[in-house]
RNA sequence: GCUCCAGUAGCUCAGUCGGAUAGAGCGACUGCCUCCUAAGCAGUAGGCCGCAGGUUCGAUUCCUGCCUGGGGCGCCA
């Protein structure tokens, strides 16, 4: 526990605890720009206790047993200030920079299945997936590194009627000979799913066969099925090579789309019947859970059976929370799922409570987010008014970053300009989804987000780059300076160290909110200081041998909590670039 | 109509469990390279924290109402 909030905090509720008189007393320990810390918690006990505010905190400071860790200064009205002692801060540093973890522990390890991505069956993956993908994939790795046994699913569209019509468009093309089933690259399935349903609009002969082959597919018939096994594999294919790209961790093996739970929809809804949670309205089989209304005023249901008779996507999540909590044993579901879904998926996880696949403490979040604008601030379309492919805009990140190197960096050439470029431009992309509040609205800017300055991938990922350069030119191993305690003296010092600490406290934050961009924020602040540090200390040219090697501490504990934390989000930080 | 989310500098955004003088980046203006990568640093200017009440020693933060924008509200997923 390298955390400087929390250990005041130990240190002082004692002493609060003991003006008080009572125990449970919060010193509200935090950060601040006026020291390393203050302490606000005099305020509160003086009013509770009936007395002045700044005698409280005297006694408080006298009681705080802080030798060798801080000093406190009463301020204003009763503020404790709290600066760290300086070789207190180099030591804490220095324990951080020996583990292996940079001071974070696992934690008491949970099952997590974290849905995100979803893509569709022979479809294209639009800009829509870019939020689920970037924010879910970071999700999993903070998860994982946490110690979590976290499940990824990747719960794609790949049944129901929309490809009983497509099977039965592709056949007919075939049988006339415009199209050829061994040759379907998605793109051609792209188009074929939409002519489907414009013939099936359009062609009551051809909705009639339609309907015919969606029985078919629901019977699982053999012909049917090879095809649509095809249609599956074909678009795995594609996904896997834009995940590669784009550096997402979901494989094929992540993959449980609606189609693995068709089996289980009509024990879902036997077992709400069997609950006596079922009812009949306007000849669907509904629940109702208490709490939702709509429009009228009237309960709103969540409908399990159409009264054509057929399941509903509510079904299908239902089924998917019972296989999840109960075939895989999971204690956390997380969605990430747009923000429009989340009344659905409210009554979706209610209606899961009252059947009993979800008993706490198991328990599913939604972890909403809002859409990505074009410059008109409406929802980003392409040129031509279609939807922006999503492989179009990763090969552009691709591009961009390529060229953006090339043009800062004319003598990084070949296999290096490719591979740095590609980091860069990805982690632009990424980083500039990830880095603000997800549940806002964002306009996408290329320009923006492949700038070099402010709260941006590529500046990061230079600062961990400067931070390589130095050892290059240092000629020092950087594993020989991670057992000494950095002297910490100067203010772009001390500055760096203290925001060093808050790492740890940075990621569980981010954890438990399931909010990127507050760790993407702890790295811009930590890239900061450095760069301050950088530009005020110098490292290779420091006064002595002795701070030399300290300064060489703090940069190499930065850029390992630069690349770490890169890392969770699912960024590369390259050596150079 | 009910309900959820958002509203902070000219622009794009942070702001932790209620703390002192609300912070960055861009843009504008000033400085700083014979010196570890100037892809940078230091500084200046720029604010009705949507509006109005309330709670509090203290409110951008919590509560209520309103305004503006977006989403959702029975058999599409």
């Amino acid at each position: 526990m390298a955390d400087l909030i929390t250990l005041l905090s130990e240190r002082l509720a004692a002493a609060f605890d003991t003006v008080a008189g009572t125990a449970g007393n919060d010193p509200v320990v935090r950060p601040s720009d006026r020291a390393d810390a203050q302490a606000n918690g005099a305020l509160p006990l003086a009013k509770q206790l009936g007395r002045n505010p700044r005698e409280v905190a005297e006694a408080v400071v006298a009681a705080a047993e802080l030798d060798g860790v801080a000093t406190a200064e009463i301020a204003g009205p009763g503020f404790i200030n709290l600066t760290i002692d300086d070789d207190f801060l180099g030591a804490t540093v220095a324990s951080v920079a020996a583990d292996e973890r940079l001071g974070i522990a696992r934690q008491a390890s949970r099952r997590i299945v974290v849905d995100y991505s979803a893509p569709n069956v022979a479809k294209e993956m639009h800009i829509g997936h870019l939020r689920t993908t970037v924010i879910g994939d970071a999700v999993v790795r903070m998860l994982t590194f946490l110690g979590h046994d976290v499940i990824r699913e990747n719960h794609i569209g790949d049944w129901g009627r929309p490809f009983g019509l497509l099977i039965q468009y592709l056949l007919d093309e075939a049988a006339a000979g415009t199209i050829d089933l061994e040759h379907l690259p998605l793109h051609a399935l792209d188009d074929a799913y939409k002519a489907a349903n414009t013939r099936f609009a359009e062609d009551p002969e051809f909705a009639e066969r339609g309907r015919a082959r969606v029985v078919l597919l629901q019977q699982r018939d053999p012909e049917t099925i090879a095809l649509w096994t095809r249609l599956v594999e074909a678009s795995e294919d594609y996904w896997t090579e834009l995940y590669g790209k784009l550096g997402i961790l979901l494989t094929n093996d992540d993959v449980v789309g609606e189609s693995f739970y068709e089996d289980l929809m009509p024990k879902v809804v036997q077992q709400l019947h069997d609950a006596g949670l079922l009812q009949e309205s306007d000849g669907a089989q509904v629940v109702f859970p208490p709490g939702f209304t709509n429009r009228d005023g009237d309960p709103l249901p969540l409908i399990v059976r159409s009264s054509a008779g057929a399941f509903t996507y509510a079904t299908s999540d239902l089924a998917c929370v019972a296989d999840r909590t109960g075939r895989l044993g999971a204690d956390t579901l997380v969605y990430v799922v747009g923000a429009p879904q989340s009344q659905h998926l409210a009554m979706v996880f209610a209606v899961s409570e009252m059947a009993g696949w979800l008993t706490p403490p198991a328990e599913a979040v939604h972890v909403p987010f809002g859409n990505v604008l074009g410059p008109d601030r409406k929802m980003l379309k392409s040129r031509s008014g279609d939807p922006v492919r999503f492989i179009d805009v990763v090969d552009e990140a691709i591009t961009r970053g390529v060229a953006a190197v090339a043009e800062k960096n004319p003598e990084l050439v070949g296999d290096a300009r490719e591979s740095i470029g590609h980091a860069v431009g990805i982690g632009a992309l990424k980083y500039f989804d990830l880095s603000t509040d997800r549940i806002k609205d964002y306009v996408f800017d290329w320009d923006r987000m492949l700038s070099f300055d402010g709260n941006t991938a590529p500046y990061l990922q230079y600062a961990h780059t400067r931070i390589c350069s130095l050892f290059r030119r240092a000629e020092v191993d950087r594993a020989t300076v991670r057992s000494l305690a950095p002297q910490v003296r100067e203010p772009a010092e001390r500055a760096l160290a203290v925001r060093l600490l808050g790492y740890e406290a940075a990621v569980l934050e981010t954890v438990e909110r399931y909010s990127p961009h507050r760790l993407c924020t702890y790295l811009y602040e930590l890239s900061s200081d450095f760069t301050a540090f950088y530009e005020h200390c110098p490292v290779l040219r420091a006064e002595s041998d002795e701070i030399r090697l300290s300064r060489l501490a703090l940069s190499d504990l930065t850029a390992r909590v630069l690349a770490h934390g890169l890392g969770l989000l699912g960024i590369e930080a390259p050596e150079q670039m």
